[in-house]
DNA sequence: TGCACGATTCTCT
DNA sequence: GAGAATCGTGCAA
């Protein structure tokens, strides 16, 4: 079943955290893929200072945190690279977003395989890493604003990944955000080995 | 109108 | 472990 929109209008921390072991399905002309949420982020709105709506900061791109929860945040990064966030948080308006940051193949994996030839087969390269899994499920800004609730583009429900099984970190590739970088919001499955590798 | 830079990845050494 | 690739966005001028 695919999850409902109440899922997301939760506190972002306690989402991030849920999320894990739900799965990501897009359904394309090519065919579908899927994956297993093994690595998350959690970015707290506009006093958070990793967050793109840092200060309340609404433009363009980063309108779909501001929108109604459960929709996709997708954006170009590093001019060649994108990256997937759904929005989520109990207060309607307050741009709070969770990142997936790595996944586990659980089908197409022939199709992601053909969409990742850098990861040479290799099974857990597939999808570990932000934008990995972007290029492996074929997410770009078609994708952005979509409603994650609805095919084609959804999360699906499956069994959560226990508490005492997450690991709590700090984010990843936000050494600008001062005090903030030091948050232990990330969070993924222990011992999972398609968490992404850059680990500190 | 111009400019600096990023919620990254890949390749080569 | 280092460096390149590459461009939309935000902010200064």
């Amino acid at each position: 079943m695919i999850l409902p929109r109440n899922f997301y209008e939760r506190e972002p921390l306690a989402v991030a955290k849920a999320l894990l072991g739900k799965v990501v399905v897009h359904e394309t002309s090519e065919g579908t893929t899927a994956g297993r949420i093994v690595e998350t982020e959690a970015y707290m709105g506009p006093e958070d200072k990793a967050s793109h709506a840092y200060g309340g900061l609404r433009t363009c791109r980063t309108e779909p945190q501001f929108g109604a929860k459960g929709h996709a945040y997708v954006y170009l990064i590093y001019g060649m690279y994108y990256c997937f966030n759904v929005s989520v948080g109990e207060v309607p308006g307050k741009p709070e977003a969770v990142l997936m940051r790595a996944l586990e193949p659980v089908e197409g994996m022939g199709l992601m395989v053909r969409r990742r030839p850098a990861a040479k087969g290799n099974v857990v390269k597939l999808a570990n890493g932000p934008s990995k899994l972007c290029m492996a499920m074929d997410i770009s800004k078609k994708q952005n604003g979509a409603d994650v609730c609805t095919p084609p583009f959804y999360i699906r429900d499956a069994q959560p990944v226990p508490e005492e099984g997450i690991d709590a970190a700090t984010r990843i590739g936000v050494d600008y955000a001062d005090e903030w970088k030091h948050k232990p919001w990330r969070f993924y499955k222990r011992n999972c080995p398609n968490v992404s590798f850059r680990v500190k």
